[in-house]
RNA sequence: GUCCCCUUCGUCUAGUGGUUAGGACACCGGGUUUUCAUCCCGGCAACGGGAGUUCAAUUCUCCCAGGGGAUGCCA
């Protein structure tokens, strides 16, 4: 049977960097086994969804660069892909659930679930002091007569479906993954909610539901959701269904060793995108987390990870996301990158900085084209650019005396070494960067100076800043003329300053 | 509280009874160099603890400890 996995996110925030990896891991796992990958969106919670963030789920994975075989955008034989447009379809499975009486009605208040979560964990504490036996929803209309409730819920009262956990027995499954997990039923979620009041069913219902329907094969999702896995089971029998294999994938940290979160750095692929990762050091990285390939490399494209990927390379452990690796995968693709794809990236950057035109002049591309191999091995983030490439954009300010100073030379001696590096300046030619540097070396013997006295001056007075990339290249782009334009102006501050 | 999962360098991991326990990031040295980077070389650094099984356990079993997760009309 072909293997058929999905990504079902709930469009009720930005897509998160952990979602995306399982979103990931079941695209991958699908590739590597010729099989589908489809997108189901559950937009159950009415009060949290927003189309805002379906909008944002479509842009992050358009940007991914990875896609759906089927889903609400692009169709597929299992449709309707998203769960409010299969409203009618939850109704009759939990109906059908409380008919064969594995599922009843329930007239309760949700007083507890309208409280803060604080105060329901405190509620739960002092349940569990005082001796209490159960946890959770205490089975009241458990007991109420089928027909009795069938007449109270067909009245229009208000009520839930909850389904019925047996009071006894065990109930388990094989993860991929974890082997076998078992549960007394006694110590499963006691009866839980299948459809809301307001008539949507709860993740658990239209997830065994969808899942079945659509003929999913492998569930593959974090391990925070192991302990809901029991209720599915229980669902997946009552229905007389067989459920999908299930794989568990390890969980990802920040730091401290809890969830990751926003506290501990950007977590929604939004925002790695503004800060100008690679998308393809993203998902190199991240394919990485609780997973191994190859042993002994650690650079996979995307059809590198599409067919290496297996199960069996999956670790039970979670695992910390760490910012500073990743960093070091984006620098490794951006150094990949050709010159005119480099300017491609770090175009829409230089333009948001201000620094270029929208859209950019040919006048700027080309000079950004020359830029671009100066800078390439220099950037962690395509965000730098406009910092690194200011000078060729901008006219820095012209610097105080002291900012020039190399190290061990007093003003005097720095406006003497500025003052020769100028001169020199206008009689070479700084696009052949081998000659500019023998000149240079000779001229600092001959002076006595060293050959970064008479450079960084020149660099600070040139570019306005003691870190740039390397000088003759830097101004052969930016031109000797504006160059040396620059430098009497510094000039003129270093003797005024003596 | 209860249930469940997990446990190799600081971090990500390789390893499936016998290895000097390997690699990557980070860190620390050194080299190249025109600042900053890149690049190259070297170093530091791990099997949570205790019982077993075995000629032999990082590897298998059990217990403990520690960490995490769940315990919602959110997913």
């Amino acid at each position: 049977m072909k293997a058929r996995v999905r990504y079902a996110p709930s469009p009720t925030g930005l897509q998160h960097i952990g979602s995306v990896r399982t979103a990931l891991f079941n695209y991958l796992f699908a590739r590597s086994v010729g099989g589908t990958f489809i997108l189901r969106l559950e937009d159950t919670d009415r009060t949290r969804s927003s189309d805002a963030y379906v909008k944002n789920l479509y842009d992050t994975f358009r940007w991914l660069g990875f896609y759906w075989d089927e889903g609400p955008d692009v169709g597929g034989p299992a449709g309707p892909y998203t769960q409010s447009e299969r409203f009618a379809l939850y109704r009759e499975h939990a109906d059908r659930l409380v008919e064969m009486g594995k599922a009843y009605y329930c007239f309760c208040s949700d007083e507890k679930s309208a409280k803060k979560d604080d105060a329901v964990d405190e509620d739960d504490a002092a349940a569990a002091e005082q001796g209490a036996t159960g946890f959770g929803y205490p089975r009241t209309c458990r007991s109420i007569d089928p027909a009795e409730a069938k007449r109270r819920a067909d009245s229009g009262e208000p009520h839930v479906i909850r389904l019925k956990i047996p009071l006894d027995g065990v109930t388990g499954f094989d993860d991929i993954l974890l082997g076998h997990i078992e549960w007394k039923n006694a110590d499963v979620n006691p009866d839980p909610v299948l459809l809301k009041s307001d008539g949507f069913p709860t993740y658990h219902l239209a997830n065994v539901v969808d899942d079945h329907l659509m003929g999913i094969t492998h569930v593959m999702r974090a391990q925070e959701w192991i302990p809901s896995a029991p209720l599915h089971i229980i669902m997946y029998e009552a229905f007389g269904w067989d459920p999908p294999q299930l794989c568990h994938l390890p969980m990802v940290l920040g730091e401290d060793g809890h969830k990751l979160s926003k506290r501990h750095g950007a977590t929604a692929v939004d925002e790695f995108r503004k800060k100008g990762y690679l998308e393809a050091a993203l998902i190199n990285y991240v394919a990485m987390l609780g997973c191994s390939y190859e042993d002994g490399r650690d650079i996979f494209s995307l059809e590198d990870l599409a067919r290496l990927f297996s199960m069996d390379h999956i670790n039970k452990a979670p695992a910390v996301f760490d910012y500073v690796k990743l960093e070091w995968f984006n620098g490794q693709y951006i150094r990949m990158l050709s010159d005119e794809e480099l300017v491609g990236r770090i175009t829409p950057f230089m333009v948001a900085s201000g620094l270029v035109s929208e859209p950019p002049s040919a006048a700027q591309t080309s000079g950004l084209l020359a830029a671009a191999p100066l800078v390439k091995e220099r950037l962690k983030y395509l965000s730098d650019a406009p910092e690194a490439l200011r000078f060729l954009f901008a006219e820095p300010a012209v610097p105080p005396a002291a900012e020039m100073l190399p190290k061990k030379l007093d003003v005097a001696g720095t406006a003497k070494a500025l003052d020769a590096a100028v001169e020199l300046l206008g009689t070479v030619d700084p696009s052949d960067h081998d000659a500019c540097e023998a000149a240079f070396r000779a001229k600092a013997t001959e002076l006595g100076f060293k050959l970064g006295d008479l450079l960084m001056p020149l660099r600070v007075a040139v570019t306005g800043t003691k870190v740039s990339p390397p000088l003759f290249q830097s101004i052969a782009v930016l031109g000797r003329d504006k160059a040396v334009e620059r430098a009497r102006k510094a000039l003129a501050v270093l003797r005024a300053a003596i």
